[in-house]
RNA sequence: GCCCAUAUAGCUCAGUCGGUAGAGCACUUCCUUGGUAAGGAAGAGGUCAUCGGUUCGAUUCCGAUUAUGGGCUCCA
C-alpha cells in the first residue's frame, strides 16, 4: 500500500505497486504526456520504475533541468542507435551529456565524414518518428560482459569489467539496439524531437593519447524548437564575435604561416596592447612592485638548475651560439631570482616584488594553437613576490584586492575562484604545505570569497589560487593566478638574512592578473564584439569632413582633439558622409565628429556615437568634457 | 602531438565530372562636393598553400608537407 508524497506535499495512496508513469497519469493526462522520468527520494528513475513502498515522487518533465539531461542522454542513445543501423561495424563506447548537449564516441575503422552526419541525423529522425519504446532491464555483471562481447562490443565489455563487481547493471533496449546505461531514459523515442548533430571530432578512448582514436559525434537537444533555435543563435553570436575575424576586420593583428602561434601586432592592435600595459604598470608602482626586464634567452645550465629543463624541455625553444646552448625563456621566474640574488638581501628588503612584461615562448603542441587565446609567444602581466612564510597571507590578500579592482575596471563582475592544494608528488615539508594552504584559505576567507576546492591539483612546488572570469556569453576564462613556490628560490640559491641573523630562504609567489596580454585582448574583443571601451579603443574619434572645402577645419579639430588626449584621426576622402559614417561605425570607433558648412559657421562639431546616437552640435572642448575620465585608463588617477 | 575537415584575388566566397579561373567588397583612376550606415563609371589584381606522383595536359585526381579550423576534460 504505497503512499506517494508529491512535491506540493499532497499524498496519494495506492492499493498496489504503481509505476511513475501511472502516478503521472493519475495526476493528469498532460503530465503523463510530458513525463520523461521520475525522481524518487532524490534518485532519478525511468517512468517505468515501480513504486512498491512509501516514497516521495516528483515527475520530471522537460521543464526540469534533470528532464533536459534525460532528453539529451536519450538523444545520445538515439544517435548510437542510428549509427548502429547505418554502420553495423561501428562499436559503441560512451555517450554522456555535456554542457549544451551531448556526444557519443564510436570505434569505427573507416571513420565518419561530415556527409555521414546528415545521414545519421535523418536516420535519428526516422527512429524518433517510429516512437520506439525504450525498455530497461537488469543483468548481472558476468552475463553482461558475455552479452556485449557476443555483440562484438569490446569497449562496452571493457567498461563493464572496470565497474565494481557488485554493481547492478542496467541495459536499455529500443528496438534492436541495446546499450549499457545507468539511465534513466525517456519512455520512447517519440519524445525526442528537437535535436541537431553539430560536429565530428576525434577523441581518444578514455581521453588518453596512448589509446585508440575514436570518432566523436557532438550533438545537442532541447525541450522546444525555440530553445534549440536560441542555442543556434547563441553559437552564431559567438561566431560573429570571434576575435580572429574581428582582429582582421579592425586591422588589429595578423598571424601567418611562418610564425605559428605568434602575433604580428598592427598599429591599431598595439595601441590596445599598450593601453593595457600602461594601465597595469600604473598599479604596479602604486602597489610596491619594481618593474624589471630579464634576458629572452639564457644558458641552458640555468634552466637545468631551475628544474625547467627536466620537466619542460619539450616546451622550450632552444638556440646555440659559439658552442653554447641557450633556451628561450618560457617564464620569467628564473630571471627574477637572478635579480633577487644580486647583493645580499635582508629581511628588511622583503617582500620584494618584481614585475615584468616579459616575452615568453612555449612550444605548445601545434594542435592546441588558437588565435590569440593559445599562443607560443605571449607576454603576461607577470610578477614574483619574494617574501617570508609569515608574509604569504597578507601578500595574497593584497593581490586579491588588486585583482578584483582590475577585473572591475575591465568590466568583469563575475569571478570564479579555485583553490588547488597539495598533490601526491610534491616538494617541501608537510608543515610548510600546512602553512601555505592555511594562508591561502585564510586570505580567501577574509575576502569572503566563495571558491572551489581542488584537492591534489596544486603544483608540485606549492598550492595555488586561480581566478576565472565569466564573459557576457557565459563563457569562463581562466586569467589570474597566484602560486606559492617553495622550490625555486632554493634551487636557484636565493636567500636572505633573517632578523635572527641567520640565512633563510624566501618563499616565492608567482602571480598574474590578466594572464597573457594577448589572450586577454582576445577575450576583450569577444566580450565587446570589437567595440572596446573608450579608453581601450585604438581610434577613439574620427573627424569627418562633408566636402573638400572643410578639410582645413577638419584637420584643426583633429589637432585639438589630439592635444586634449584623444587618439584621433580624420577622414578627408572624397566620399559621401553616409559612406564615411558607415565605415567608421563598422570599425567600432566610439565617437564620430562631423564638420560641414554649419559647423564651420558656428565653430562647433556634430557628434555621433558608434551606437548611432546623435549627440548634436558642440564645441570640441565640450566633447572632451563629456567623456571626462573615460578617455584615459581607469588607473590613471593612482600611482 | 593525435583524429577529421579546410587552403582559389587584400577580405568573404563561387567554380573547374582534368583543357592554366570568376563574383561582391576593398584597391587605382575619372566623374560627382554630396549632411549622419554603401553615389556612378572604368581599370588593375591570382604559379588556385608548398613539394612530389599519375596524365598528352593537374588549380581539379593521388601522396607528403605546412598552416588554419573543430575536437582530443565533462566518464556505462
Amino acid at each position: 500500500m504505497p503512499v506517494i508524497t508529491l512535491p506540493d506535499g499532497s499524498r496519494r495512496e495506492y492499493e498496489n505497486a504503481v509505476t511513475v508513469a501511472q502516478v503521472a497519469a493519475d495526476i493528469g493526462a498532460g503530465l503523463a504526456r510530458s513525463a520523461l522520468a521520475g525522481r524518487v527520494d532524490d534518485r532519478l528513475v525511468d517512468t517505468s520504475f515501480v513504486l512498491d513502498h512509501d516514497a516521495r515522487l516528483a515527475i520530471v518533465t522537460d521543464r526540469d533541468p534533470e528532464g533536459l539531461e534525460v532528453l539529451r542522454h536519450s538523444t545520445a542513445h538515439l544517435l548510437a542507435h542510428a549509427v548502429k543501423t547505418l554502420y553495423p561495424a561501428a562499436q559503441v563506447t560512451i555517450g554522456p551529456v555535456i554542457n549544451d548537449g551531448f556526444y557519443y564516441d564510436f570505434a569505427y575503422e573507416p571513420g565518419l565524414s561530415p556527409d555521414d552526419l546528415k545521414r545519421i541525423e535523418d536516420r535519428m529522425r526516422e527512429l524518433a518518428r517510429r516512437d520506439i519504446p525504450v525498455e530497461r532491464q537488469t543483468m548481472d555483471r558476468a552475463r553482461a560482459i558475455g552479452f556485449f562481447e557476443e555483440l562484438g562490443e569490446a569497449y562496452k565489455a571493457e567498461i563493464i569489467r572496470d565497474l565494481p563487481a557488485t554493481e547492478t547493471l542496467s541495459l536499455y533496449r529500443q528496438g534492436d539496439f541495446v546499450d549499457l546505461c545507468r539511465g534513466p531514459h525517456v519512455p520512447s523515442t517519440g519524445r525526442l524531437k528537437h535535436f541537431k548533430l553539430m560536429t565530428l571530432a576525434g577523441a581518444y578512448w578514455r581521453g588518453d593519447s596512448r589509446n585508440p582514436m575514436l570518432q566523436r559525434v557532438y550533438g545537442t537537444a532541447f525541450a522546444s524548437r525555440e530553445a534549440l533555435e536560441e542555442h543556434i543563435r547563441r553559437l552564431e553570436e559567438a561566431e560573429r564575435r570571434d576575435h580572429r575575424r574581428i582582429g582582421r576586420a579592425l586591422d588589429l593583428f595578423h598571424i601567418q604561416e611562418e610564425a605559428p602561434g605568434m602575433i604580428f601586432w598592427h598599429d591599431r592592435g598595439l595601441r590596445v596592447y599598450q593601453a593595457i600595459e600602461q594601465y597595469i604598470r600604473r598599479f604596479l608602482r602604486a602597489h610596491g612592485y619594481q618593474e624589471v626586464r630579464t634576458p629572452l634567452i639564457m644558458d641552458k645550465s640555468l634552466w637545468e638548475r631551475s628544474g625547467h629543463w627536466d620537466k619542460f624541455a619539450d616546451g622550450m625553444f632552444t638556440t646555440s651560439s659559439e658552442k653554447r646552448e641557450y633556451a628561450v625563456k618560457p617564464m620569467n621566474c628564473p630571471g627574477h631570482v637572478q635579480i633577487f640574488n644580486q647583493g645580499l638581501k635582508s629581511y628588511r628588503d622583503l617582500p620584494l616584488r618584481l614585475a615584468e612584461f616579459g616575452s615568453c615562448h612555449r612550444n605548445e603542441p601545434s594542435g592546441t594553437l588558437h588565435g590569440l587565446l593559445r599562443l607560443r609567444n605571449f607576454v603576461q602581466d607577470d610578477a614574483h613576490i619574494f617574501c617570508a612564510e609569515a608574509d604569504i597571507q597578507s601578500e595574497v590578500s593584497a593581490f586579491i584586492d588588486l585583482l578584483y579592482r582590475v577585473y572591475a575596471d575591465f568590466g568583469f563582475r563575475e569571478v570564479l575562484v579555485k583553490l588547488s592544494t597539495r598533490p601526491d608528488k610534491r616538494v617541501g615539508s608537510e608543515a610548510l604545505w600546512d602553512k601555505a594552504e592555511a594562508a591561502l584559505t585564510q586570505a580567501l576567507a577574509h575576502k569572503g570569497l566563495a571558491y572551489d576546492l581542488q584537492p591534489g591539483e596544486g603544483a608540485f612546488y606549492g598550492p595555488k589560487i586561480e581566478f576565472a572570469l565569466k564573459d557576457s556569453l557565459g563563457r569562463v576564462w581562466q586569467c589570474g593566478t597566484i602560486q606559492v613556490d617553495f622550490a625555486m628560490p632554493e634551487r636557484l640559491g636565493a636567500s636572505f638574512i633573517a632578523a635572527d641573523g641567520k640565512k633563510a630562504i624566501p618563499v616565492m609567489l608567482h602571480r598574474a592578473i590578466l594572464g597573457s596580454l594577448e589572450r586577454f585582448i582576445g577575450i576583450l574583443i569577444e566580450e565587446h564584439a570589437g567595440a572596446l571601451p573608450l579608453w581601450l579603443a585604438p581610434v577613439q574619434v574620427v573627424v569627418l569632413g562633408i566636402a573638400d572645402r572643410h578639410a582645413e577645419r577638419v584637420q584643426n579639430v583633429e589637432k585639438e582633439l589630439r592635444a586634449a588626449g584623444w587618439r584621433a584621426e580624420s577622414d578627408l576622402r572624397n566620399e559621401k558622409i553616409g559612406f564615411k559614417i558607415r565605415e567608421h561605425t563598422m570599425q567600432k570607433v566610439p565617437y564620430l565628429v562631423v564638420v560641414g558648412d554649419r559647423e564651420v559657421d558656428e565653430g562647433t562639431v556634430s557628434v555621433r556615437t558608434r551606437e548611432g546616437v546623435d549627440l548634436g552640435g558642440m564645441v570640441v572642448g565640450a566633447l572632451t568634457a563629456l567623456v571626462g575620465a573615460g578617455l584615459a585608463n581607469p588607473g590613471s588617477g593612482e600611482g
